[in-house]
DNA sequence: TCGGCTCGTTTCATGATGTGGAACAATGCC
DNA sequence: GGCATTGTTCCACATCATGAAACGAGCCGA
């Protein structure tokens, strides 16, 4: 019940070092966190010796340390791609009301791995933790846009199953949907998988372009515009899928090489340098 | 100086729950971190309280928390690797006694990132922060190595400028070696860009078997043996490459597709379910 | 070279705050 | 049904965290 003040004022320090991984000084961290400079002095000393924080260069300022990125690298993927996107689920199922979903690839299916509901008495179903085909969704259908010509054929191999009147269930008009998708950028459902359902998805990315995630945004469809009067809900579900990616690319993933954290002197070492060996 | 003993254990008990991403109970927790259960559960309602820690399901344990992923996660590559590797880098040096680098690509450089001394009198000197051309040492041949036809043909454009008596200067011996490189999953450096320096470097691969990294152990020519005597430094450098390419993977990164955390019992759920909105 | 400035560390008296044994619920299991 | 185990809450006690103030160390401009 009662929490315990050290241990909280620790994490106010550490989210206040965590705001800039370039080093936050002394005085600014005590400043965030609002408490006296010695309490932080003290609160970071400890935080150093266990390797939680470190200096960056002797009198240079405080930043994460690698204990913390150890521990937090054992949690493993997609739970770390909730964690970052999930901040902006909120903010856009704050801003619009409407329901939110999270989903990855999984093989020829979509899988939901995050949700907000919206406020309305009518909510949608929880979909966390379900699969669903790819071609009958607006999030699978960004993910199959993306697929080579090899990738998408082997997928046509199947029967497209019919669940209302508006699914897709031809290949030639799967094809032409998903050409419109890729110029478009976000993909529009009208009921292919349930009737009562209308919705917009946008791709997430990672550093190499690559669509990793898609946001979903969608409602009943007895409330719902129909897609040439949704311009404001599609731009918004664009541009916070855009977020997500940014913040994904920000962080890097190992297939990235650029490095601008650690050396900013980088252009006069960039040549061979004499081979002295120095101590 | 005097530590802040709540803090610290905080941060024991955080270690303890995230040795384990599917939950860890409470009794266990207080056992690893040595703590009275009641202290333990205080600490982990605190921590809870604020998102670092989260339960399971109900009854089933704690587990690593959004908000200290989220805190992690403002953490850029490469640091992350450089955290990640580091201890395993350490384990091998202990093991070797000799001195180790770390190094990603940079273009057509290999930046070194982090490093190890040996703990011998004759040390090396700290390469990390520098850039060097690839096709004069391991770690770079093993990038080469990895490139298309294509990629490989453009790199080769440029001058192979001559650094000692054993560097590689044509084109076409260098392909021969990056054959040899590629045949046998690890790259050897006989002094080609400075010739007292003799090593062996071998691959760190992410999720998608790309090379996103090398590990290079190396010493001074006049004590290190030749690569047909270096059979145990070989196995060893590689081993622990690829006990690093294991824990990468196991974080895995945003092109992993993969999920094994959060709902195992997949396969029951795979196809479509009712869609009566629940609540 | 000096004095004033800012930045981080250390000291120390004070009592607020964290502590852990024990009692208490709440399940699960024989 | 009773015994074992799990997590939460209580509460008296003193340990431990606290923050104002003093201290030391650079830095800069005069």
């Amino acid at each position: 019940m009662s929490d315990i003040q050290s241990v909280k004022r620790a994490f106010d320090i550490l989210k206040a070092v965590s705001s800039n991984n370039r080093g936050v000084s002394l005085t600014e961290i005590a400043a965030h966190a609002q408490l006296p400079k010695s309490t932080a002095s003290r609160m970071l000393s400890t935080l150093t010796g266990i390797g939680m924080v470190e200096r960056v260069n002797e009198r240079e300022g405080f930043r994460i340390g690698n204990e913390l990125i150890a521990m937090a690298a054992h949690v493993s993927y997609p739970r770390s791609l909730i964690a970052i996107a999930h901040p902006f689920l909120q903010d856009l199922a704050q801003a619009t009301g409407e329901t939110l979903t999270l989903c990855v690839p999984d093989g020829d299916q979509v899988h939901y791995i995050d949700q907000i509901n919206s406020l309305h008495t009518v909510q949608m179903r929880n979909w966390v933790g379900y699969h669903f085909p790819m071609y009958a969704s607006c999030d699978g259908k960004l993910f199959l846009a993306e697929r080579d010509d090899v990738g998408l054929e082997r997928y046509l191999q199947q029967r497209l199953q019919r669940f209302t009147a508006t699914t897709i269930t031809s290949p030639l008009a799967l094809r032409k949907e998903l050409k419109v998708v890729r110029k478009r950028g976000y993909a529009w459902t009208n009921g292919e998988y349930d009737a009562e359902l209308v919705g917009v998805s946008a791709p997430i990315r990672d550093v190499d372009q690559q669509v990793v995630a898609t946001l979903c945004l969608f409602g009943p469809a007895f409330r719902w515009p129909t897609e040439s009067a949704a311009g404001q809900l599609i731009e918004q579900t664009c541009k916070t899928a855009a977020r997500i990616s940014a913040r994904l690319q920000a962080q890097g993933c190992p297939t990235s090489n650029i490095d601008q954290t650690d050396r900013t002197d980088r252009t006069d070492r960039t040549q061979a340098q004499p081979m002295s060996a120095n101590l």
